[in-house]
DNA sequence: CTAGGGTTAG
């Protein structure tokens, strides 16, 4: 006999049985639970005392009060009547009833009761009848499989597996779906594989659930090839099948193939329903095609789902996702009863609308206006989830709007939602984007269960803090824990190395990401190292390292090469990285500015005249440079040299440009790309630069100890970073500016960038 | 007991 396939999941190998040669299909069991069990209809009708009942109608608490004689027949639907209400006071009392009348010698009904309680979140209490059931049938395994998969636990999941196994019964189609699925949360392909071998095995690769979960497996493992291949082999094609096969087009970046399947669809008249329909909207979320979104809403309306809320959710996020509020809003204000997934899709459209904002003013507008969508939320007396709170943490991140992000966390508190992981996640990150990276850690520390994100996150908030032997030490943790490190947690862990100037431990984890995590180099790693050879002057070393990478080097790489040489006055290597990166039509305005003051003051006109023109011809427009602080619950924007605040603020600005000069300070003249007809005014104050206005406002309008939260639009200018620096120790402040590349923490005349993070 | 609107790290 060839040999089995062996599954190995970290702590333990074991191989499968021996198959008899024809695969046991359902179990007796399971036959029984499909002909007693009902379609998720809202009039399920049972048999009470010989009448005909609609449960719905039926009170069967009363009769169970009342000591009414329930049939053993009847508790399957009374309690799939309980799942649909969602209430486990009900199942408490219908399960107390079964064990009084010794219906929990029934095996049938008990695994029933395992499953409700996976329907209400309860694994306690599901274990505990599992582990009390009278017989265990494979229906009951794989219901208790899927309680675990659903409460991302798909490990035990997997261990539950392999005890089924261990007891000598078979896995049907759906408890091998299961399995599929536990890998797919997983994302171990690995495992997935040797699934598909055994699926293979027993010839039952045309099932139609095996085959939709390998294709949902495989698509979420990257791979949309073997996605499709699972989804062709399958017989009997149903509309999951279908809908499962477009997502992983969508979930792929292969938008337009999706789209095909479904023209396939309406064209050979293949039932579909409205969840094939909300993964297409989706699509066109993510690929932000507001064309065919509106197209598919138009079928919509056609097709008579317009009034569907699920789908009404769908095209809201749509078009907030594509910039349309109006739209959004207008299906917003037009939906009679709105559900907290409206509520929750409105605020993450405006979330998402944050980073795909044309500027950096509407951005803010954006944020702003979620919060106050989830102000109104609060008053209208629905109560906010999981969802919601991970997704305001959010925004009061990217608007570093820290009173907002502790009320918010205050509220969490309360309703108990701080024990959910993302959430948690979503906590920490907004503190450290909020530059408290104190409140960051006691909250890390706090959480009873991280993932691989919380780790990420925490790590990249410890480095951008400049907290570097912290942030290794976190990894070399997270590495004990037995977490595997993704790209973007060797993005934090190389900034980390990057600030310390710690080159020998740069390179060995840059080789131990290659070699040990199979982890291919992206440029913002690139960018990490060449930002740490360049702060060391190691100019030479820096351009050998650009040559060795095997992708072309980018916009950035380059940037930050030339700044390097330019702070090291290196003009030579400088041109020559000017050179790479005009090829390349950079389109960031700092760059432009960067480069025009490299040639101004070297006095290389013809290149100058270059620039400008190449400007023209990108139609590169002037720096929007804005700051923004956010006071209470409202945003307060300035522009450089702005007149539109109180004479107060102007007048403690000069003050305290006073006293920085008194301590040392000395301002200085700073380039800028500014003025209506864009004309090069070469070299301009910096005295009202908008981030030293907002930093006044914030001393003007909150109260003397707490910390002033700034974040701006462009790269920190030298000069600012200089007065902010003294101003942090003149007034006992913490100064906290979060600018286009980095966040800049002041306390005390320091900044947690080590004074190589910013610009001109 | 299998897909299924809204959530976290760069």
């Amino acid at each position: 006999m060839a040999s089995l396939p062996t599954f190995s999941v970290n702590y333990c190998t074991l191989q499968l049985q021996p198959h008899s040669g024809k695969h046991p299909n359902c179990s007796l069991l399971t036959q029984k639970i499909t002909n007693i069990s009902y379609k998720r209809s809202h009039t399920i009708t049972t048999h009470l005392n010989g009448n005909s009942v609609p449960v719905k109608s039926l009170d069967f608490l009363q009769a169970v009060k009342e000591g009414t004689k329930i049939e053993t027949s009847c508790y399957v639907p009374l309690l799939q009547e309980c799942i649909h209400r969602n209430s486990l006071s009900e199942v408490q009392i219908l399960h107390a009833h079964i064990i009084k009348t010794g219906t929990h010698q029934d095996p049938f009904v008990m695994t029933f009761l395992v499953n409700v309680y996976v329907k209400c979140g309860t694994m306690e209490e599901a274990e505990r009848v599992f582990n009390n059931l009278p017989r265990i049938y494979v229906a009951a395994w794989t219901t208790l499989m899927t309680g675990y998969v659903q409460n991302s636990q798909p490990e035990l999941a997997i261990r539950v597996f392999l005890d089924m196994l261990e007891t000598g019964d078979y896995p049907t189609h759906i408890t091998l779906g299961t399995v599929l699925n536990a890998c797919t949360s997983m994302k171990s392909i690995k495992l997935g594989n040797q699934i598909h071998a055994y699926i293979v095995k027993y010839c039952i690769e045309d099932d139609t659930s095996v085959g939709n979960s390998l294709c949902s497996l495989y698509s979420n493992c990257g791979s949309l090839v073997s996605a499709i291949k699972a989804f062709r082999r399958i017989r009997e094609k149903n509309v999951i099948s279908w809908t499962t096969v477009i997502c992983a087009c969508g979930e792929n970046g292969e938008a337009f193939q999706g789209l095909n399947f479904f023209v396939q669809m309406l064209s050979e008249d293949i039932e579909f329903n409205e969840f094939t329909l909300t993964s297409i909207l989706s699509m066109c979320s993510t690929m932000l095609s507001l064309c065919v979104g509106e197209q598919v809403h138009s079928l919509i309306i056609k097709l008579g789902y317009e009034s569907n809320l699920r789908i009404r959710n769908s095209v809201m996020y749509l078009y907030l996702r594509c910039g349309s509020v109006y739209e959004a809003r207008k299906l917003f204000d037009g939906t009679q009863h709105v559900s907290l997934v409206t509520w929750n899709s409105v605020i993450a459209g405006h979330a998402q609308m944050i980073e795909f904002a044309k500027d950096d003013l509407s951005a803010h507008h954006s944020g702003a206006e979620a919060l106050n969508i989830f102000s109104i939320l609060n008053r209208s007396g629905m109560k906010p989830d999981l969802y919601t709170f991970s997704s305001v943490l959010t925004v009061c991140s990217k608007l570093v709007a820290l009173q907002q992000g502790e009320q918010v966390h205050a509220q969490i508190l309360k309703t108990g939602f701080l024990s959910d992981v993302v959430v948690g996640t979503a906590l920490v990150n907004m503190y450290n984007k909020c530059g408290s990276i104190e409140r960051a850690s006691k909250a890390f520390v706090e959480m009873s269960t991280r993932t691989l994100i919380s780790w990420t996150s925490m790590i990249t908030g410890f480095a951008n803090h400049g907290h570097s032997q912290q942030a290794l030490h976190l990894f070399e943790d997270m590495l004990l824990v037995g977490v595997r490190p993704n790209q973007i947690t060797f993005v934090g862990v190389l900034s980390a190395c990057s600030n310390a100037g710690m080159v020998h431990e740069a390179l060995n984890y840059f080789d131990m990401m290659q070699k040990d995590y199979k982890i291919r180099p992206v440029p913002d790693h690139i960018v990490c190292l060449i930002d740490m050879f360049v702060r060391l002057g190691r100019l030479e070393e820096a351009l050998d390292f650009i040559k060795r990478i095997e992708f072309k080097p980018n916009e950035v790489i380059w940037s930050r090469l030339v700044e390097g040489c330019m702070r090291h006055g290196n003009m030579e290597l400088g041109f020559y990285a000017a050179e790479q990166l005009l090829k390349l039509k950079p389109k960031n305005p700092e760059t432009y500015l960067m480069l025009l003051d490299m040639y101004l003051s070297t006095r290389r006109w013809e290149d100058v005249f270059r620039v400008k023109s190449l400007m023209e011809e990108e139609k590169i427009s002037k720096i929007q440079d804005w700051s923004w602080i956010s006071i209470k619950d409202k945003v307060h924007s300035f522009k450089p040299n702005d007149r539109l605040h109180s004479a107060d603020m102007y007048k403690l600005l000069d003050e305290l440009l006073d006293k920085a000069e008194n301590l040392g300070y000395k301002s200085r003249e700073c380039l800028e790309l500014i003025d209506e007809d864009d004309e090069i005014k070469t070299f301009s104050s910096t005295v009202y630069h908008s981030e030293k206005l907002a930093v006044a406002f914030g001393m003007l309008n909150t109260v003397n100890a707490a910390p002033i939260l700034v974040i701006k639009s462009t790269t920190m200018c030298r000069d600012c970073h200089n007065f902010i620096k003294v101003i942090s120790s003149v007034t006992g402040r913490e100064i906290i500016v979060r600018d286009s590349t980095r966040l800049h923490r002041f306390v005390d005349r320091q900044c947690s960038c080590g004074d190589d993070g910013f610009g001109l």
